[in-house]
DNA sequence: GCTCCACGGGAAGGATAGGCTT
DNA sequence: AAGCCTATCCTTCCCGTGGAGC
């Protein structure tokens, strides 16, 4: 059944991107410089999400690594390293300078001066979820630095910004764009038919069953081809020969649940509190919710404790929070599941 | 208008953790 | 081994802002 699961994962690099011929032409242009050991301007990738940005980054910067040996890239997730110092120690360990450095009580001056003495090759940076960092003086700090050229990746320009301050601004406004679009249900059947062909044995899924899950994708790819990796996993454990129509259908909520319940699982007992009333009632007022969490839970937190929380949580898409003000209202996600269009 | 409610920024202080010095 | 130092992270307190409803 399975050949190759590695094909499958979602942070797996195709040897080929497909469909996205202008956007690699585009980026490849605007890395051009570092050929010539110049400088790349900062770059915004902007787009929603499994429309590509983060594969097309690490392939671009691949392939420019395999063009020019002289050219390092690395990556780092910053919804994983959301708070400046651990994005800033993640691209530093990537960089191999962090041999002597000791997690924490280095100051981040050194870290920085670190980043400046760097003097291996040109290094491009790729910052996936960039508007995820809660401060963004890391951006600030790279884009003044010659020897590293950042690649920032993001759904909206709008989100990236909301939190950068004036002097931060002005200099990405100047920045080079990509933007990004859905793939269309034919664009996601081809990317998951050529993932199949490396993955998978022959014959194990059919054309029509790949539209079918292009179609509850809505365009996200990584969407598709988690379900396509649930289903042929269930295949698999069950030793079937090909992958039945009902994998597909269970493995619909199950791959679009996967992020949303990690998610979950990182939740500390207070935030897990506040999940599950929130969960039970579907939809609550600010007000009802504090004070059912009060009664709920032995020493609560304050209020503005809980509204941190719920912030929190709201970023991360476990729970949602609506309307502004005093029609303020928390929900749960999986009421409003069929649209994952937003974000 | 005014009041209520909720949001979220910022400052301050405590907890925590590791390195360095003695 | 103990104590000091310095960093982050979390929580709390204080407060300005802004929309909804009267």
């Amino acid at each position: 059944m399975i050949t190759d699961a590695r094909v499958l994962r979602t942070g797996f690099v195709p040897r080929e991107v497909e469909h996205r011929d202008a956007e690699v032409t585009h980026l490849t242009e605007i890395l051009k410089p570092l050929i010539d050991g110049d400088p790349a301007d900062t770059t915004l990738l902007l787009g929603p999400s499994g429309a590509g940005k983060t594969c097309l980054a690490k392939y671009t910067a691949e392939q420019l690594r395999q063009e020019v040996l002289d050219v390092e890239y690395q990556y780092v997730n910053c919804w994983q390293n959301f708070t400046e110092y651990r994005a800033l120690y993640r691209l530093l360990d990537g960089l191999g300078t962090t041999v002597d450095i000791h997690r924490q009580s280095t100051p981040r001056d050194e870290l920085y001066e670190r980043l400046r003495n760097y003097d291996g090759p040109p290094c491009v940076v790729i910052l996936d979820e960039a508007d995820q960092l809660e401060d963004k003086s890391l951006l600030y700090h790279l884009h003044e630095l010659p020897q590293f050229s950042m690649l920032l990746i993001a759904n909206r320009e709008r989100e990236l910004f909301a939190s950068a301050d004036e002097r931060l601004t002005s200099r990405l406004t100047g920045s080079e764009r990509v933007r990004f679009d859905r793939y269309s249900a034919d664009e996601l059947v081809s990317i998951m038919d050529a993932r199949v062909k490396w993955g998978l044995e022959e014959g194990v899924i059919s054309q029509d069953q790949l539209a079918t899950i292009a179609d509850a994708a809505a365009g996200d790819a990584r969407v598709a081809l988690s379900i396509l990796r649930t289903a042929a996993r269930q295949a698999h454990q069950n030793y079937a020969d090909e992958i039945a129509d009902e994998a597909i259908e269970t493995s619909m909520p199950e791959a679009r649940a996967e992020r949303h319940e990690k998610d979950v699982e990182t939740l500390t007992p207070h935030q897990r509190t506040l999940y599950e009333i929130i969960e039970e009632h579907e939809e609550i007022s600010p007000s009802d919710l504090y004070e059912e969490y009060k009664e709920r839970i032995d020493d609560p937190k304050t209020d503005r404790t809980v509204r941190n929380y719920l912030s929190k949580m709201d970023q991360y898409d476990v729970i949602e929070a609506a309307g502004a003000s005093r029609n303020r209202t928390y929900r749960s996600v999986s009421e409003t599941f069929g649209n994952l269009e937003e974000r």
